[in-house]
DNA sequence: GAGTCTATCGCAACAGGTTGCAATAAGCAT
DNA sequence: ATGCTTATTGCAACCTGTTGCGATAGACTC
């Protein structure tokens, strides 16, 4: 199986990391950071919970949330809050990128570096705040939703 | 107490647009509006929760939590969600305004319409999204925080 | 004022996350 | 392999918010 090798890289760096930091592997952790890796693109922090226990039913909440939080600050995953507040979760293999949250349609964009580049500019340049593009989540109105609301109210 | 007046045009204001779609003004809503008028800035519901409790011990989280939801339909207050996911309340008379959060200092900063105006017009152009600004909420590094990691790691 | 309709309330249970603490088990030294 | 230290786990309780439901009480009619 590919995942295997996938995560192969990422477990040898976690490894690395943590004996540094006189922290310790566990099996938990291989199995939250499998099923993080498997779960590409975004999942919410209860649907990680619940595969986790999945694979070990035993484990608790708190252990994953433990966890990811200990992998964020790794710098190995992340995580932003969804439009309800709730969180969700990616590794940071992913490329790095902002939300786009359209209230009409409830469609969710994603929003590369390259197109970020000159919102993040404009934040800088306006506020002399310098955004994380990670933890960039906004909510509107997509290009279909306006022009179908424009044409709707004339 | 000029508090009372301030609240006065929104009860009324209330009122009508609750009797027009068939709804119903209780104490209970007239408690949640004024503690809210009396929370100036912002509160997170937690707070309302609490404050409203202290007028009306029995008051429920339900109720506090469905009248903000209601309040926010008509277009009277508002929520957003901090950097923790937690919700912050406002009333719709502040001006509309996003938020930045510091993840250096802590800080929360506003952003009013005049400052967010280019930043905006930055998200419309890259990606077609009208953002909404009262939901914009950033979190990075403001310019101080910022200066002071640049000459930690030069 | 009494009666009717139904929006709203309080309650209780649930869902997603977080936290303190005692028990377990990594990782290291012997 | 055995023992020691202490990071990590699982548990149980808690916090913020949400939801279903029967009971209460607005608002309107007569």
């Amino acid at each position: 199986m590919a995942k295997v090798t996938a995560t192969k890289g990422l477990t040898e760096r976690l490894q690395a990391a943590l004996k540094e930091r006189g922290q310790r592997w566990t099996d938990q952790r291989q199995i939250i950071v499998d099923v993080l890796a498997a779960s590409d693109g975004h999942a919410t922090g209860a649907e990680l919970v619940e595969r986790v226990r999945q694979d070990d039913p035993s484990a608790t909440p708190s252990t994953v949330y433990r966890t990811l939080d200990l992998l964020e600050e790794l710098g190995l995953a992340r995580h932003h809050h969804g439009p309800d507040g709730r969180e969700t979760y990616h590794l940071e293999e992913t490329t790095e990128h902002g939300h786009l949250h359209c209230r009409g349609c409830g469609a969710e964009q994603e929003l590369d570096a390259a197109a970020a580049a000159p919102i993040l500019k404009a934040i800088t340049g306006a506020t002399g705040f310098s955004a994380d593009l990670d933890h960039l989540s906004l909510q509107g109105l997509c290009a279909a939703c306006r022009t179908a609301e424009e044409s709707r109210l004339a």
